[in-house]
DNA sequence: GCCTAATCATTAGCCGTCAATCGATTCCGG
DNA sequence: CCGGAATCGATTGACGGCTAATGATTAGGC
């Protein structure tokens, strides 16, 4: 019956698996680019800053971090004034990526909204933008 | 830059939030409610011809009817005749759910498009249908 | 100046998702 | 009737996300 909630999830998951499959080809996966971009926007924040920017929670971006240390994108290092505070700072294989992804995702979004006019677009985001407004004061109210 | 693509993961992830705490009010998880849907439309299926229902695959839905199965939501049983198949019951637990939480589903439905007129919303399911459809024919071309 | 409270990262454990692999069973060609 | 191919569920291991609990460190009140 709620056909919106339904449609919005299909289309989650297909844009998912699309934007799964470009990251891919850059060796990274799904959710690593979001903290990239946090760090190419500006770089040396802390897991707590970074995950209010995604709005995800700090544990993720802990995570997260820890794969890509890993995989040698970041290096973590203590702030020196602040012992509590650790730094996340992009190595150079991490600012490498910058210019081939975000290509990579400019082409990806210009793809799925190519069958969309102009005035389309519009609506489209107009609409999602409110719903994103209405559903983000409706969280925790619910409670 | 890519704005929709931003937009729309945003209005994903609170999405995803409000029907993990409507359906946590009914003693479900959030990809629950999908699973017990395909089978209170046709009950006694197997986890491929769920999976297919849902978009998702195989082991999403093994993992998930494990789970179910435990808190008693359901239950397994192998086909009489070809036994290579498992077959998903409904206990009457998961049956007794099927009344609260879609009306639960339907509510959030209606909460989080409330501040858009008919035509907005109209627009917004036109346009979603159709990067979902032009989504759906990229994937996999790209590989 | 000390002790409590607040702040921050990390760990642990869960759910949902996927790709890849394994094992069992049925089906079909000869 | 028999053996290989196809089919299908189960398993494994990884990632992204959350909540709750732990631990370290700084900041503030008295």
């Amino acid at each position: 019956m709620p056909e919106f909630l339904d449609l919005h999830s299909r289309t989650t998951k297909v844009l998912r698996a699309l934007a799964d499959e470009a990251m891919r080809a850059n060796g990274l996966h799904y959710g690593q680019h979001h903290l990239l971009a946090a760090l190419w926007r500006q770089d040396g924040r802390t897991p707590g800053e970074v995950a209010a920017k995604l709005h995800v929670t700090t544990p993720t971006v802990v995570k997260m971090a820890d794969r890509m240390t890993t995989s040698g994108l970041l290096v973590r290092r203590r702030d020196d004034r602040d012992n509590r505070l650790v730094r996340l700072w992009l190595t150079d294989a991490g600012r490498a990526l910058q210019e081939p992804v975000e290509t990579a995702r400019r082409d990806l979004e210009q793809q799925v909204t190519a069958d969309l006019t102009e005035a389309e677009l519009a609506c489209l985001m107009d609409a999602l933008a409110k719903v994103a407004r209405t559903a983000e004061g409706l969280l925790g109210s619910g409670s």
